[in-house]
DNA sequence: CGTCTCGTTGAGAGTTTTCAATGTAAGTGG
DNA sequence: CCACTTACATTGAAAACTCTCAACGAGACG
């Protein structure tokens, strides 16, 4: 149940059998069924989760009722409203499971005190957003700068299986294009 | 001169008069005259700099020739292109002063020295970093939602003053419209 | 078998860009 | 300090791109 996570960790800063079992106690399982919420828009979002298995996404719905998608994760993604999270304030984002999914969850309290606890968290969230924040940074340039056709080659690229796994008008708003470009825009590449 | 390196620092952690001293140690001073390079595309981002007066842009240059800027930094910001700094990667950023600036750099060996002096900076980095994730995110998410004429309001709500500072191609370039739109909306809103 | 979800396709509307021209402010060298 | 050049902002018109609305077909699921 854990393995992924600390092999995830273990990517970025190494962990002693100590660190494993005292980060154990921080965490709680959760599984999530297709199109469960694991947090909805309004609420406080009580938990920071690592995807185990399965897949969900992450939205903002807007006045006319679309939904935008801002973070699609699976096995291996952190995933939450990070300001909400950190401040207790309102989540902007809401977050469902886009297949059965397993999670394991962390509270903000438990947050705060694993990294006291095994203070190498510390360095392994600084790293973590650190290269999340360099691929956001590409993601805005992209979303700015390139047509459709260029951020679907970028993404194939990517994420060269994205399309076998998640539902194609969830990619497409992932990328900030409607369903029927995206529909289009692929047409092109076959 | 580190002024405001410790007020920014302790908005979001504490710092004890012997961790300030310890920390002058880690950076080095540099001015940079109006549009004088901090870092080059192709290069490696050797340095982290803080802003202690001046505003800078980063940027890359599409093949066409097009500057798409990512940030515009002015003081209190952190500016470099993280990936490259980090992982000694070749930057993709470009970043020049559109001012005269003032800035305090600290270098990848010593920004991990510092980690490890003055452990606070751990969280300090983490927490910034979190938070810059977050505005990230609403920033990509309003970029692929919203209208030119809703991101204009959106900026100026966020940056009264930024319209009175800084170039207006550049404003517009940061939110990745044409010059020519930029001022088209801006209009409407007179 | 019917319903719902998802992907595709077409046509027209809307938004933004591109290209080009003009005016103005700012910066530079003599 | 002026003349000249360059940088920046504005405006217009046409082109390009993406969206919206609508219709249709295929597959999944109960």
């Amino acid at each position: 149940m854990f393995k992924l996570l600390f092999a995830q960790i273990q990517e970025k800063v190494s962990l002693s059998e100590k660190d494993k079992e005292d980060l154990t106690f921080f965490f709680t399982f959760k599984k999530l069924r297709k199109k469960q919420f694991l947090l909805q828009e309004g609420h406080i979002c009580k938990q920071l989760a690592f995807v185990t298995k399965g897949a969900l996404k992450s939205y903002t719905i807007d006045e006319k009722g679309n939904e935008h998608i801002s973070l699609l994760g699976w096995e291996g993604w952190w995933i939450s409203d990070f300001r909400s999270f950190i401040y207790s304030e309102d989540a902007i984002l809401s977050i469902d499971a886009i297949e059965d999914t397993e999670l394991l969850l962390i509270t903000r309290q438990d947050y705060e005190a694993m990294m006291f606890k095994v203070p190498v968290m510390e360095r392994y969230f600084r790293i973590l957003y650190q290269n999340s924040l360099a691929t956001k940074d590409r993601r805005l340039i992209s979303s700015n700068t390139y047509t459709a056709e260029e951020k679907y080659r970028q993404l194939i690229e990517s994420y060269p299986q994205i399309l076998q796994r998640i539902p194609q008008h969830l990619i497409a708003s992932y990328m900030g294009l409607t369903p029927e470009t995206f529909s289009r825009v692929k047409k092109k590449f076959l």
